[in-house]
DNA sequence: ACCTAATACCTCGGGCAACAAGGTAAATGT
DNA sequence: ACATTTACCTTGTTGCCCGAGGTATTAGGT
């Protein structure tokens, strides 16, 4: 397409990419350490995988772009949070796959609790008001 | 003193300060707003008041500094989602009450719809690989 | 065989929410 | 009387996310 699908005349359903995407991204933001870690925690990934996966789960509430996840996954990286490994796989270009490392759990522990306690908080504030 | 209180041995219970305070205010970012205008929805509050009711609200999840609310409220107010009253209420320091607009009204039902998406992507991620 | 798209990795610059730190002044508490 | 809390504000810094760009392999269409 090169130039972008774009949807001419209305979004099907999903794909508010209006000004309702700015709002999604600062909302989203901060999820996405532990959307990455939550998925790593189930089994290895290497990047881009990660990335279409997020992009399709829960209508792309989650979706991450490359500028993003990259660097986050050399940040967790560092922090010792996950770990790196090319692999062949019998392919001349490797992919790097990345692991959830011992304190990469307990990091992700701490974060679904502290991600429950605002789900919560917020829960009851928009409850004290109904729609 | 004048230094600042600061509990000088240790916290007494609340206030993990320590480096979950980074991912507290990562996670959080982006749902001030959702916050602000929630509760501006059942009644007009100014700015303190706000902070305070917040910051009590779910053990502190939701706290918010003064160097973000102000300008938060500024930023709403400039779009049109908020009013602004100074109100004398027989003080010689009058307090600066802000009201939700209609189209703050609007704006905050997408933002809920925005954040009910979030909670339910994320919980479908998070329960597919358990604690 | 050619060419386009998708895959798969990366980086740099800018935007913007949140905070830290600072300031003013009135109200309240001790 | 003095300190604390209330109540408003601004400026500068930080750090996540994204846009835009770059490289190279692999798959698909004609």
């Amino acid at each position: 397409m090169s130039k972008r699908p774009v949807n001419v005349g209305e979004w099907p359903e999903p794909v508010p990419a209006g000004p309702a995407a700015r709002l999604r991204r600062e909302l989203a933001r901060g999820t996405t350490e532990l959307a990455v870690l939550s998925v790593l925690a189930s089994q290895r990934r290497y990047g881009y995988e990660l990335m279409k996966r997020l992009g399709q789960a829960g209508g792309g509430v989650l979706e991450i772009k490359e500028g993003t996840l990259y660097p986050l996954l050399h940040r967790l990286e560092d922090a010792g949070l996950i770990t790196a490994a090319w692999e062949a796989e019998g392919r001349s270009r490797p992919r790097k796959y990345y692991s959830i490392t011992p304190e990469g759990r307990a990091h992700l522990a701490v974060l679904r609790a502290e991600w429950a306690a605002l789900v919560e908080a917020m829960g009851h504030l928009l409850d004290e008001e109904p729609t």
